[in-house]
DNA sequence: ATCCATTTGGGTAATTGGGGCG
DNA sequence: AGTGTCCCAATTACCCAAATGG
């Protein structure tokens, strides 16, 4: 099986989870996926997913290392 | 759970709880991750995260530094 | 006293967090 | 218990000017 698009393997991340790995409010991530800023997924209940591979990957997109060590 | 990939798992701190351990105003914190002096996450709204084990080692250099000369 | 470089503070807009309800 | 949505206060970010030190 060769799939050119995303396997449905994707594991999925819900709110309260992503909120941990941004540390922030399960709230705040609700609103970034209203704001377009971060791809959700919505289940047959409503409730919102997310795909951990983008979660990771803004998360390493997003961090910045210290360019100085602690003592320069 | 248990994630055979790389947890990062890495405890995150708010500028305003930077600030505190440091006993400085958060704005000069923000200042110091602007300067690459220390680490910095960006959540998707363009607020900073901190990580924790970097913002502690940083203060035990600081504590080091405070050599306390009461005895030898 | 002036010039240069770095740090600090004010003001405003955006983001975030907590409470309440379904 | 977790989540979705709305309201409002607190926190944070960014820009510009002022103060400090050599």
């Amino acid at each position: 099986m060769s799939t050119p698009t995303q396997n449905q393997n994707e594991r999925l991340l819900t709110p309260g989870e992503v909120a941990t790995l941004f540390r922030v409010d399960p709230k705040t991530v609700t609103r970034w996926a209203s704001a377009g800023r971060i791809g959700s997924i919505r289940t047959p209940g409503g409730h919102r997913r997310f795909r951990e591979s983008e979660v990771r990957g803004m998360l390493a997109e997003l961090t910045s290392e210290a360019t100085v060590p602690t003592r320069g």
